[in-house]
DNA sequence: GCCGTTTTCGGCCCGACTGTTTTCAGTCG
């Protein structure tokens, strides 16, 4: 895992601009971070936070909107920000008061953050009362019993910091969205063959599809007569390693892998991430794993508004609850309550004035929106959307017809040629592209010039039987080939000549994770120019819960790779669809959609079982807005053959 | 620190739970 380590980074030596939009919004969030351990204004924190967000989806160039001034008319950003950024961006040199923010906060009360239970304020008492500035040193604090005397803690906080300890040296906060997705499915199988439940359904950032998730959150609904016998039944299923909390209308547990009726295992993991992810501890620590889950009772007429309010996100809510507001309306877990009505009364008691709901869909209309799909509630622009009736019609996996990034025996896949054939075609797909590692991967097994001509010949044979045969579906032949040095590709131009594409990949990660942005960059964009180069496959390398991609301003690789699409040359930008990577992130996908650049949604697969990760990969797109026409994945094969022409 | 058709000050989303208190602060989502 990454370290803590909050730095502000050196200004790039060409510019201005001197520093890259991630870069700013980067260090926006860290000063936040920062603010929060010094005990400044919640207000204040919130100011940063905004504003690193806000730069975050940012679409438009950085560096003119500080050259043109108009950063000062983006929302958010004000006279103190404005001009910090403005030196920021122009001059290459931070604000004295960040650099002294880094100073003066020892990386150890970062780390702390991450103890469950733990905030800014109590670690800033801490760090001032005992000189606890590190885990290690709160461990030993704690453990000699100097925490439990000072006011406002406790013995019982005391015991509780060495678990949120321990916790966090066995277990990475947040799981991946195939992990999430098992467990939250199984609970929920689980709930809804309770008896009393009359509506069961995963909320949280599962249901919104993040690439990774903190904790699960459950709605159910439950008469108010069988809430007490459906609470305690909730309580005794199997899987349930710890109940960390019960109150009248919420459940606070730990589910391990017991939940699994099925039992529990991983599958096939490329050696590639495997290595990124634990290597071989990985299976056992995740079959020894646990998460956190949150169930809510509630009866059914308020399960609509339990239900969209645990859905989040967080900014989504803020942004609904303003409307409502605006509307004489207050909006929360409980219902669309009229201020006029509700007047003092607080909670369930005011509900009984809510407005009625049946459904989410119900209480979008009366705020005078369409309903949101789970998938886009960010607030990223899904409000105005939904505000104007234009909400994108996201694609779906019945749209996808094939993909370009599979793998087979030839390298390092576990199924022929034919299998995965085979399965594509009963997955009812139309079109297949198999593009197997180049030779200097060799971990991978990367095939030969010779090998990869022969796969060359026996694709075009069966090609040429399903013609004659009238079966609609064909292979393409492609290959993998990794981005060496200069932005080179790994086969001689004549080999790649009689390729239907060149899906290009970055392998050597540590030696792109040991350059700068600038220069990776640099590179990418040397081998996007490169005439065989179709698609860039998953293009920052990052592994989730592994590791972090390298360093790269996506963004003007995405426009670069725009300017060769507005000319007629196909480039597309990979989705990758493993659950390890989700790469090209959702964030970016938007914004490839913006420029005209097509998205290939590909499962990277190294088996039959691994084709069916596109669906992850449909749901990272669904999250990032494309529709059916910004994927190559919908298009039939002669028109994907007329595009790689 | 930002924002504004109740506008340059006084707000800024809101409730549950826990552990500490004996009415509340901190944390979480």
């Amino acid at each position: 895992m990454a370290g803590t380590g909050f730095t502000l980074p050196k200004p790039r030596p060409s510019g201005p601009p001197y520093f890259s939009r991630n870069q700013v919004a980067t260090s926006l969030h860290q000063v936040a971070v920062l603010l929060e351990l010094q005990g400044a204004n919640v207000f204040r924190v919130r100011s940063y936070q905004n504003a690193s967000r806000m730069l975050g989806s940012l679409t438009e160039d950085l560096g003119e909107l500080v050259a043109t001034g108009r950063l000062l008319e983006m929302k958010g950003i004000g006279k103190g920000l404005g001009s910090a950024l403005t030196q920021v961006i122009a001059e290459g040199r931070w604000p004295s008061d960040w650099i002294e923010l880094h100073a003066s906060t020892p990386d150890g009360m970062i780390e702390m953050l991450g103890i469950p239970g733990l905030g800014p304020k109590r670690i800033k008492l801490m760090h001032q009362e005992l000189g606890v500035d590190s885990v290690a040193s709160l461990k030993e604090a704690a453990e000699s019993g100097k925490i439990a005397p000072m006011k406002g803690f406790g013995a019982k906080s005391q015991s509780r910091m060495l678990d949120g300890i321990e916790l966090l040296a066995r277990f990475r906060a947040r799981r991946r969205l195939d992990v999430g997705l098992m467990y939250g499915e199984a609970f929920e199988t689980r709930i809804s063959q309770i008896e009393g439940v009359e509506k069961v359904q995963l909320a949280g950032s599962a249901r919104r599809r993040k690439e990774t998730i903190g904790d699960l959150d459950l709605v159910v609904a439950v008469h108010a007569e069988h809430h007490e016998q459906v609470a305690n039944a909730i309580l005794s299923l199997p899987g349930i390693a710890d109940v960390k909390g019960a109150g009248d209308s919420k459940i606070s547990l730990i589910l391990d892998t017991s939940i699994f009726e099925e039992g529990f295992t991983v599958g096939h993991i490329d050696p590639n991430v495997l290595d990124a992810i634990g290597g071989d501890d990985y299976e056992q620590l995740e079959s020894g794993g646990t998460i956190d889950a949150q169930v809510r009772l509630v009866p059914l007429e308020v399960f609509p508004f339990t239900l969209a309010y645990f859905t989040g996100s967080k900014e989504h809510n803020i942004a609904m609850r303003q409307r409502a507001i605006d509307r004489g309306l207050r909006l929360n877990e409980f219902g669309l309550i009229p201020e006029a009505k509700a007047g003092e009364l607080k909670g369930m008691a005011a509900a009984q004035y809510s407005l009625h709901a049946t459904d989410e869909e119900e209480i979008y209309r009366h705020l005078d929106l369409a309903w949101v799909t789970p998938e886009l509630r960010e607030d990223t622009g899904e409000i105005t959307a939904a505000e104007s009736r234009s909400l994108p019609r996201l694609v779906t996996t019945a749209d996808v017809r094939g993909a370009l990034h599979n793998h087979t025996t030839l390298s390092d896949g576990e199924a022929s040629l034919e299998e995965m054939a085979d399965t594509a075609r009963k997955m009812g797909w139309n079109w297949l592209g198999i593009a197997d590692h180049s030779p200097t991967l060799k971990v991978a097994n990367g095939a030969s010039a010779e090998d990869l001509l022969a796969q060359g010949e026996t694709i075009r044979t069966y090609n040429e039987a399903w013609k004659n045969d009238q079966v609609d579906f064909r292979l393409f032949h492609g290959v993998e080939s990794d981005i060496l040095s200069g932005g080179k590709l790994d086969h001689p131009d004549d080999v790649l000549a009689t390729l239907d594409y060149t899906v290009a990949s970055v392998h050597a990660i540590s030696k792109w994770r040991a350059r700068d942005e600038l220069e990776n960059t640099e590179e990418l964009i040397r081998c996007i120019d490169h005439p065989a180069t179709t698609v860039l496959g998953h293009p920052t390398g990052r592994i989730l819960q592994g590791r972090d991609g390298y360093e790269v301003d996506l963004f003007a690789v995405l426009e670069h790779m725009a300017e060769h699409n507005d000319e007629g040359r196909l480039k597309a930008v990979e989705l990758n669809a493993s659950p390890y990577r989700l790469d090209l992130d959702w964030r970016l996908c938007k914004h490839a959609k913006g420029l005209g650049v097509p998205v290939i949604i590909n499962p990277d697969a190294h088996s039959v079982r691994g084709l069916a990760d596109i669906s992850y990969g449909v749901m990272a797109a669904r999250k990032g807005w494309l529709e059916h026409d910004d994927v190559l994945n919908g298009l039939s094969a002669e028109a994907l053959a007329a595009r790689l022409l």
